[in-house]
RNA sequence: CGCGGGGUAGAGCAGCUGGUAGCUCGUCGGGCUCAUAACCCGGAGGUCGUUGGUUCGAAUCCUUCCCCCGCAA
């Protein structure tokens, strides 16, 4: 019966918490997620999703704004937990807590150590055309992901899928590798498997600047940073005088060697732009502003924009 | 009261310095064609989000509420 302390805050670490409530071996004696914040339209304050699952299970929520003044650590030593499992949590943590466990603390990363360390790892190895992408568990060090590897399963990443819906796949993923990881430190039976820091990558958080197109690109480098950026922040391109977001788009056919950027056909299929190495892409959903997303063929209805003449920026 | 955009035929939009509504697509019928997501002709389809008001008269001006969307977090 492990006494767990649980950190995390979004959707992906409650499905963690989620399976954590399910599993018989443990008691979740405490749970650490970020502050309420405002956030929505109208500014309402809102709980984070693993605030929301802990309350309802009636667990124990703490949400210190810092974690080094030493508060933090007051909570921990008085919940003394057997562990800590953290699960994108969005908090660095100091020595004093990740090492106070008995077991120490395990973090769930949605990558295959070392490969992207950092805070989008998902978002990157859709955007960089990855063909595969996994999770892995391990025992947290001061370096922010570079402790240990216990276990890592991998899963392909889909041509056309969204950063959110392999988010949605790899947070299943994580949540049973956590169950399976737990069971094992507690048999004793559970790996420790140092990481080849040479080959290790680091990504950033997303950010707004990497939405426009450059339609200089070829065709799959567009695709994927299509469907890297969703569901946020989502990749725009200037048409007609408007910014619009891209949320669908396939690969073109007859790119014809126009000029990147230019719109090469518009009708019923799509909206199709030539990009760099003479090919295209067609552009099948988007949204303009302060309307809908909706598919590019209900878009043209009721807008001019003609093939040939029109350009994408 | 965080800022801003929008709600008009099945879909996407125009009209909004007031006079009962128009475009593109779809749809239905007919025609043309070897043929077609093409083209031509014709038809159906809207109490212009809701409430109250101004006016001889409002989609168009003011007001109430509802809903959608973007920014910001």
């Amino acid at each position: 019966m492990l006494k767990i302390l649980f950190m995390g805050t979004p959707d992906f670490a409650a499905e963690s918490l989620k399976a954590l409530t399910e599993y018989k071996n443990c008691e979740v004696a405490g749970v650490f997620t970020q502050p309420d914040r405002p956030s929505g339209r109208g500014m309402a304050t809102v709980f984070s999703p693993v605030k929301q699952l802990a309350v309802e299970y009636g667990i124990p929520v703490f949400q210190p704004q810092k974690m080094r003044d030493g508060t933090a650590a007051d909570i921990v030593r008085k919940i003394d937990p057997e562990i800590i499992v953290v699960v994108a949590f969005g908090r660095i943590l100091p020595d004093e807590i990740i090492y106070y466990p008995t077991y120490g603390s395990v973090n769930i990363h949605a990558s295959l150590l070392p490969k992207y360390r950092g805070s989008s790892p998902i978002q990157w190895s859709v955007i960089n055309g990855d063909s595969v992408t996994g999770v892995t568990s391990m025992y947290m060090a001061t370096e922010m992901d570079t402790g240990d590897m216990i276990y890592s399963v991998e899963t392909p990443i889909g041509e056309f899928e969204t950063s959110g819906e392999l988010s949605d796949r790899l947070k299943v993923m994580g949540a049973e590798l956590l169950i399976k990881t737990l069971e094992d430190i507690e048999a004793g039976i559970a790996p420790r498997i140092p990481q080849d820091s040479s080959k290790a990558t680091y990504v950033s958080m997303l950010d707004k600047s990497l939405c426009p197109i450059d339609w200089n690109d070829p065709a799959r480098m567009i695709i994927k940073k299509i469907y890297g950026l969703q569901p946020w922040p989502v990749a725009v391109t200037v048409m007609g005088g408007k910014e619009l977001k891209i949320f669908a788009a396939e690969y073109g056919t007859n790119a014809d060697g126009s000029e990147p950027g230019t719109v090469i056909r518009a009708d019923a299929s799509g909206i199709e732009v030539a990009c760099g190495s003479g090919q295209s892409v067609l552009i099948k959903e988007l949204q303009a502003p302060g309307k809908k997303r909706m598919p590019a063929s209900a878009y043209l209805n009721g807008c001019r924009i003609t093939a040939g003449t029109d350009r994408c920026q």
